[in-house]
DNA sequence: GAAATAAATGTAATCGATTGCATGACGCTG
DNA sequence: CAGCGTCATGCAATCGATTACATTTATTTC
């Protein structure tokens, strides 16, 4: 019945003025007149014509996509950052395409797909793990890339980051403020950026603030609630326990508060607990969680902007980074000592 | 320095044989002589080649993608039902493109472009609230659309859905079972299809059960824990209260406990509290809670899937609706009247 | 008022893959 | 061995927009 969606052909016809102008004046309106900017504007809302993205891409030399690797879409951690940086990219014009890369099927093989370069104009990077420089292909030719939270040590693609150490320095020495001087850990995954930075803060900050770092108060963890709430039995099974605890992200320090509760073990009034992230549940966690408040939204718009920036200018991939810093929110998980 | 990417005439340059013999060896295999599927598998490896997806989306018109828009992408409810989406599509080669509805740019123009055939093989609508059957524009071409989650009332798109009523009918049960007899509800916001389906579930349920659905009871509020916190409050002002209390949503039941927790109200010991949804944090929460378990990597699957079949089965617009079933947690968040 | 310059528009090639149609090679049948 | 069907392959049109170049028209300058 209805005929096939109105070509620009259709456009030009109603107008009665060649193809050539009505993509003028669509994509360089100041190029034609203004009378047959009237015409062809007519024109379109006529025939509700929308511009076929496919062919416009083909001839552009483009994809009008960028593709966002997350490594666990289920993590609700990146579902703030993805919405950051689909508010900037749709905002610009773009769409934004996801994949889990933690799906058996994401192979290198699939990852050089998407950086063909008319599969998508830019790469987010959320998994600090992959490596696109290792990936074969063109390499001059690669689209930009940023990696957004994570990163990797092993090549210099740019980056945009909390400041993660910093982050870790807040909460200790607010514990230390408090009066704590028996400060322990909880640690990320073993091979993670995030985790041995948000380590490296506590062993500074611990160490600048002539306190030891005991070996049996860094609890090893995973960023899971049970990871955490192992941490709890760790804690518990301690003949010289930590006062205060620093976790390396809120879902552990949730576990490990949960851990604690049900051994009857009180937080704050036992121990204080700082956790890190300021996940949506912490300010609703019984005691309301203290934690170093990342602005998620704000680092995928700085992504993305970053990303646009890179592939509207072209070249000039010089390897940057840019860090966002870190806020300690006071709640009630953490007294003084 | 670097050559473009190598396009489909270049492996046929290398592999001695026309374009189309390439286009055929990859698209048709048994279309070709064996001995000349292996020359052409050959080039393309000699070349680094990979399909330009561009230029076969123009010409197949399609666009091997399909758009998911989302109500809110910075929601943790969305994104594991947005991972099984994903995975299922990407399994299928399709790619996922995601779009926040409640952005401001977001307008119906928009969406009418994404229906645009040529931008989207297929649309996944999280948010019951659009209503893709008033967009303008070709309605006999436009691309399958299937509701998930969420579903409008005003159309007959075809929807996956999970039994919110029988849920709803679960939780409350649960409580009688152990005794209660003076349930009360949070609801969700009031324009929202899920929070009319589970307050009718409650209410028939009650009704079934012989018990009164008391006015002052049913507690106002909009899905998030801020709402379950002032619930809390009105809970406290009551002269008679309810002992149990089902939310219609895990956030409103996380921010209600929080909220009593705060006045000295012990959860389960003085009310029962369930929930709905099973977020991640449930488990963990203190107490843990009970709550109706939605399988939401399913939902999204079971979403993707549909899609898919019509996308590839061509028009067959039926009305369809798939329900899938929810699941009582019970955990520590309730006990005996 | 003629020449030079600028502005507006049209013509047609192009992006890279797919596919309808044509062709040639081969084998089979009567 | 003429006639026909099958299979593998090539030629060239096509998808829908963009854009270099050409052409026409309007404006400015001396």
């Amino acid at each position: 019945m209805t005929k096939a969606f109105p070509t620009i052909q259709d456009v030009a016809r109603v107008a009665k003025v060649s193809t050539a102008t009505v993509s003028r004046a669509l994509s360089f309106p100041e190029r034609v007149s203004k009378e047959t900017r009237r015409v062809v504007i007519d024109a379109i809302e006529r025939t509700g014509y929308t511009v076929n993205q496919t062919a416009r891409n083909l001839r552009r030399k483009q994809s009008g996509a960028i593709v966002v690797l997350v490594p666990n879409l289920g993590n609700p951690f990146f579902s703030k950052i993805l919405s950051g940086i689909e508010a900037t990219a749709s905002r610009e014009g773009l769409n934004v395409l996801i994949a889990d890369t933690r799906q058996p099927q994401v192979s290198p093989r699939l990852i050089g797909e998407y950086l063909h370069a008319n599969r998508a104009d830019g790469l987010i990077l959320l998994d600090g793990a992959l490596r696109p420089d290792l990936i074969p292909g063109a390499p001059g030719k690669r689209p930009p890339i940023v990696y957004c939270c994570e990163w990797n040590e092993d090549n210099d693609l740019p980056s945009v980051r909390f400041d993660n150490s910093g982050g870790a320095a807040l909460a200790v020495r607010h514990l230390h403020d408090l009066g704590h001087r028996r400060i322990g850990h909880i640690l990320g995954p073993a091979d993670n950026v995030l985790t041995k930075e948000r380590e490296h803060g506590v062993r500074c900050t611990l160490d600048a603030l002539g306190l030891e770092a005991r070996r049996d108060w860094f609890f090893e963890g995973d960023f899971s609630l049970a990871a955490g709430a192992r941490a709890a039995a760790q804690w518990l099974a301690l003949d010289e326990r930590p006062t205060a605890v620093a976790a390396a992200n809120d879902e552990m320090a949730c576990g490990f508060i949960s851990g604690l509760h049900r051994a009857g073990v009180s937080v704050p009034d036992d121990v204080s607990v700082v956790g890190f992230d300021d996940i949506d549940i912490a300010d609703q966690f019984i005691p309301a969680l203290t934690t170093v408040r990342q602005p998620r939204s704000e680092i995928g718009e700085s992504a993305a902007t970053a990303l646009i920036e890179r592939i509207r200018g072209g070249g000039a991939d010089a390897a940057e980074m840019k860090t966002l810093a870190a806020e300690l929110i006071v709640r009630s998980s953490t007294r003084t000592a």
